[in-house]
DNA sequence: TAAAACTTGTCAATAATTGACAAAATTAAA
DNA sequence: TTTAATTTTGTCAATTATTGACAAGTTTTA
């Protein structure tokens, strides 16, 4: 397994033998940047996601369990938190589900 | 279940018969901003955690557990993440323990 | 109906993220 | 080796997001 999503893209994309400049260009972004996103010095930026899921011909949802399951794991490392704290999450994505709360109800939604 | 965080907050705050200004107090925050998280408008911010602890007497691990879960469970909603999400942050977070990645290599770990 | 409690709106100040570019370091090719 | 390509690192202004603060409104309660 890779440790973050930097390192993911870095598998693909030397897999692929693609240069930084290269995917650079089609996720719109500068290679000095992706250098630093593909080594953990940078987030990437969630808004990239479909560019990316096209640049190496990806499905977008599998994309997403990569991507959001990395940020949630580098956040309850990062404060220690119990792994309870997924089934939690588990639980209140579900009841959101099923009350099918509108769309900007919740302070997130507000994020592109 | 409460839908959110807030509202978790809030019901701690009636069951005690507190005022949104002592304990907004209490957590060094301002009552209308407390309002404004209650009701979902603002993001409670994980550096009050520990004050949040203090003024009910919680576990402040249980603590984190509401906190990130509804977290999570936001981004989850809002992004239409498939379950499997959770299952790949729990994978990740057992292996960044496993590694004992040293404080400062990931970029999540700036944050205070 | 007056006071207390709560909510909403606004906005400047602060903080975080981003894009951009230069320059170093590393790697690959000739 | 030299040279070119690639990658990494540092920096910083610009953009964007979050926060604290306060005024003004509404609702609740005594």
């Amino acid at each position: 397994m890779k440790a973050t999503f930097g390192e993911y893209i870095k598998q693909l994309r030397t897999d692929k033998g693609l240069t930084l400049t290269q995917l650079a260009f089609q996720l719109d972004l500068d290679s000095a940047n992706l250098s630093k996103i593909e080594n953990g010095k940078r987030e990437f930026d969630e808004k990239r996601l479909e560019k990316l899921a096209n640049a190496f011909n990806l499905d977008l949802d599998q994309l997403k369990v990569e991507y959001f399951g990395d940020q949630f794991a580098k956040k309850m490392y990062a404060y220690n938190c119990p792994t309870e704290t997924l089934m939690v999450a588990e639980e209140k994505v579900n009841y959101l589900k099923s009350t099918n709360v509108k769309q900007g109800q919740l302070k997130f939604e507000n994020e592109k």
